[in-house]
DNA sequence: CTCGGTATGCTAAAAAAATAGCATGAAACC
DNA sequence: GGTTTCATGCTATTTTTTTAGCATACCGAG
């Protein structure tokens, strides 16, 4: 009986030891929540065979970054780390790589990329998130 | 004679077609901006032979990611997509993976992991960023 | 000049990742 | 009841990744 889910404790840098498929299928769980091993094989550009998939995702469990529902006949998968938490540590790793740990120029290239479809109410309500951490911080 | 850098066409998606060591590799590379393999070497915390370092060079450069300079006896490799642009994508592959597409949640989600080191000044600046996109958008 | 350090070019091998195939079981369908 | 469908468990194989080793060239110190 090997199908304990022995997870191994994970690294601080979720996401660093994965390899390239494996990154991909997480990226679509993070994306939809929670997917079956066919929802993963369908949000595929490039998908290999089924069975490839269901063992990357066995794996992925084995790795103790996914964990598993029975719905019915057949099994859900969801991360074992919540979107939120792992968000914030993707968003970590992008400002050291990229914007030199300077939130503020992250914040520019996120308005910038965005321009065309940023409407007025969501420039609002940015704004006012910022004026409730200027208010947190003192 | 193959040492010619033939560059294939890249991806829409910049590192999707990296391997896990390629990949961190390449984060090195944007942090420091410019590398040579010695540089990276230093860097990588679990670092293998000097070779196998300068093999993943080599290859990063034949698949285009990377270019390099010679800088008196050594190479000195640069990105080939500027860091800005490789940032911006980047985000927006996080914006979709952990947060809907919501830039408002990424920004509430940034200032949130900031809380403790987030200067009044730099609060400030974000809060004049938003505003300026606001003006852009009208 | 010769030696030690550091670089590259090239080649080969070990390790990990990725894929596919087949047997089996349960529910849905006709 | 038979059969089609879709799921899982398990195993085997191919392909890619990752690593290391050695020969050679250059440069500066002793």
């Amino acid at each position: 009986m090997r199908l304990k889910t022995e997870a191994k404790p994970m690294s601080k840098n979720p996401g660093q030891d994965l390899s390239r498929r494996e990154r991909q299928i997480m990226e679509i769980i993070y994306r939809l929540g929670r997917a079956s091993a066919s929802d993963v094989e369908k949000d595929l550009d490039d998908a290999p065979s089924y069975s490839a998939v269901r063992a990357h995702l066995r794996i992925l469990e084995e790795k103790g970054h996914l964990t598993h529902e029975q719905d019915g006949p057949r099994y859900v998968f969801l991360p074992t780390v919540s979107s939120d938490v792992a968000g914030e540590s993707a968003l970590r790793g992008l400002l050291r790589t990229f914007f030199g740990g300077s939130r503020e120029q992250m914040v520019a290239a996120l308005l910038d990329s965005a321009q065309r479809d940023l409407s007025e109410d969501e420039l609002d309500r940015m704004a006012k998130l910022i004026d409730e951490a200027r208010k947190d911080g003192r």
